[in-house]
Formats: C-alpha cells, sequence, structure tokens
DNA sequence: TAGGTAGTTCTCTATCCGTTCTCGTTATGA
DNA sequence: TCATAACGAGAACGGATAGAGAACTACCTA
C-alpha cells in the first residue's frame, strides 16, 4: 500500500490522536477536537477526519457519536515492530525496561490485536518448548480462555508465564516443567495481562 | 531507467534533502527549499525539483502542497524476507514447495549470511524446544561444529534436523527425544545443508 | 413530544504554494 | 563569435489547503 500522503493539519490531527488516545476514557467529540486544536468550526474539523478515513488512518464513523477511532490493526499490520517492554520470570514482578526499545516480530508471530515482547527468564515452561531467553509475542487481553499460556499477575506484583485452567471458585496456572507444581488461587488474586500468540529463539 | 546525471545545483538539492529528510517533520515547500539553498525563485527551484522528478530520484508532487518527497528504496522489506523452501522431518528428504514463498523474519533470528526457512514436521527435537510445525531459519552452510543444530542429508536422500556431533570415522545425529536413539553414520553417507540459527513458533 | 447533542453537508472566503512563463546572466565548447 | 546549457529572478495564474458558519439529520433523553 502506498503510504498515505497527508496535509498538515490531517499530520497534526492524526498525532493529536496517536499522542492522546491512552488518555481518552472515550473517543473525543469533533467539538472537543476543535478545542484542542484551536479551531471553531465542526465542518471543517469533520472534513479533516475525513481525510483521514480516507487514507485509512481511522476507521470510518458512519454516523456514530464519538466515532473518531485510529484504525490500530491495520496500521500496525504493516508495522513489523513491537515493544520489547521487559523480561518474565515465574513468581517475579515483570522487569520492566526503562525505554522499551522494539523488536522486529513477523506478522505471523502476532495477532491484529495490541501485542508486545517479553523475554523469558527461566525454565518452567521448557516442556512447552519456551526455554530461557526466548521471547513471546503476547496480545493484551484481560481474559483467557483455559488451555491458553498465559502472562498472569498474582497479587498484583508476582508476573509468570503458565498455561491456565480456570474453575468455578479457583484458578490454575500450569507450568510445562516437571520438576515444579501448579499453583492454585482464588479467582480474585489473579489478573491475566496477555495471551501467548508467538515466540521467537535466537542460536 | 535512464541513468541519473545531475548537474550541480540538482546534485545540491538532492543531498540537501537526503540529509535534512529525517528531521522534516513534513515535506518542505519550494520556498523553504529556497532559502536553505540561498534562492529567492521559487520557479527556479520548482525546475530543479521538476528535472529530480524526471532522474526518479523524487516521487511526481502532481500539483499537492509540501509535495517534495525523496522517492523511497524499495528494498526495505526485501532484507525482512527469507525464502520458505519447505517442511524437514526426520527420515524423509525435505518437502520442497514449489512455489517458495517468503516468510517474514526479524534480523536477529538470522545470520548474515545466506539463510533459508523450513517448518519443522515431527518431534524429534521436542526437548530442545523444538516442536511440530515450528519454523526453522537455516543458514546455508556445508561445515558444522561440534554441537550444533544441523540440517543433514542422509546418503543423499533423507534429511533431518539434529544435533551434530563428529568424531574420527563416524558423525554422530542425537536427536532430542528421550525415546529415540542416536544415530551414527560414516562421514561421507553424512552431508551438511545447513545450520540453525534461529525459530519461531506461532499460537 | 420537545429539546439537546453531535455528525454531515454545504457554501463562501482567504491564503498557501505549485506551476508556468518571460527575461537576464554566466560559463563552456565548437 | 555564436550556440547552448545551467542558473537565477520575478510575475502571474490557478489549484490545493484551510477555516467559518449555516442548515440539515440522526439519535438520545427528559
Amino acid at each position: 500500500m502506498a503510504e498515505p500522503v497527508l496535509t498538515r493539519r490531517q499530520q497534526a490531527i492524526y498525532d493529536y490522536l496517536r499522542q492522546h488516545q491512552p488518555t481518552f476514557t472515550q473517543p473525543p467529540t469533533l467539538d472537543e477536537l476543535c478545542q484542542a486544536l484551536g479551531l471553531s468550526s465542526r465542518g471543517s474539523m469533520h472534513k479533516h477526519v475525513q481525510a483521514l478515513v480516507e487514507a485509512g488512518l481511522i476507521d470510518p464513523m458512519d454516523g456514530r457519536q464519538r466515532g473518531v477511532r485510529l484504525r490500530e490493526p491495520v496500521r500496525e499490520q504493516m508495522e513489523y515492530q513491537l515493544p520489547l517492554l521487559g523480561y518474565i520470570a515465574a513468581g517475579r514482578p515483570i522487569e520492566a525496561i526503562e525505554n522499551p526499545e522494539d523488536v522486529h516480530v513477523p506478522p505471523n508471530l502476532r495477532s491484529d490485536k495490541p501485542c508486545y515482547v517479553l523475554q523469558v527468564k527461566g525454565d518452567s515452561m521448557i516442556e512447552d518448548g519456551i526455554l530461557n531467553d526466548d521471547w513471546v509475542v503476547i496480545e493484551k487481553r484481560d481474559y483467557a480462555r483455559n488451555g491458553e499460556i498465559v502472562v498472569a499477575l498474582i497479587d498484583g506484583e508476582e508476573a509468570t508465564l503458565k498455561r491456565i485452567d480456570q474453575r468455578p471458585g479457583e484458578v490454575m496456572l500450569l507450568p510445562a516443567n516437571s520438576t515444579m507444581e501448579p499453583m492454585v488461587y482464588s479467582p480474585e488474586r489473579v489478573q491475566i495481562q496477555g495471551v501467548l500468540v508467538g515466540q521467537m529463539r535466537s542460536y
């Protein structure tokens, strides 16, 4: 696809949306966008937004209110880079990297949802073919189906990469290492932070 | 394409664009280019830019404002692609794909030598974290150091992915699967086709 | 049912800026 | 000495970009 050619104003609006999207609780209205960028005409703003829709950077907002949504999936599909957020080791919090560098990830190793990369420390998933120092691609998600491998945060402080089995009243986190025992928690202690969608290793 | 023979001025403008492109938030206008290069006539600048367009170094700016964009070499994408040559399963020849498609491979999963990609069929390397359906990145090479994982062709017909141990008078191919036995051959029966440098898996 | 909110479409206007043109200067080589 | 190419200045034209504001529509809520 040819890269979209944006005018100055279109670029400014797009930049604003990308920069402020994380802080939005809901997408902005056209009037709010006008105020943020110093316009006074809703109609003019609409024209610019419409141009961004045609450039494929924003989802078409057919009449919907607060319908200005960045089109993440498609944009990142062409983008082969994901942030390497840190290291994950069983029993310790994710060790965050201060300056998340970007890692190349082939499109077939990720989903079309927002993803990030962690580097594995430890052997707790060794029998599932996930070794020490492997990179894992995680789809950002707060739920999982049984049998999926998830990044789980326990008591808000310990992060771990395990296969999950959710039953009424309890959650089991299953290592893939016969020297380790399954862990059982009450559901409210376990917070899912993402689901494994890809893995890479360098020799 | 005609070889680009640039005049002094054209070369100067092209150099300026290449040098300053990364710092642009938006492509420059002709007036801004004039100012940067010490001209005062937009029309003259336009003539030079037009020459660069005809030389194929700049995208045609059909009337667009701020349309002076360097034509990027399309090379970028190719750098991250390697051919998927086929499937490798212990004990059978590499099943070649008639039309080798290209697979995206991150630069840190390959070497700077020629490489290709195979898809693994079978469980013979499971204890080394290489599972059925994984992709492996292979550096094309006809020798290996002991302990490396190699693609080996036996008797010119059977290909297999194994860890190698070469001793005087014999070559051992070691599976990473406790249900399988090491294989021992005389050196002239074993031909090394490549060495494992990377691995990928999709969930 | 009325009124408010917010997206859509339209016209009008001003300015930016690419485009084309003419004209003059300088350097080079036959 | 003349033809030609490279270069530059400047003016005039017109399309591209931008913004304001009015009118309309769709939807939700009181």
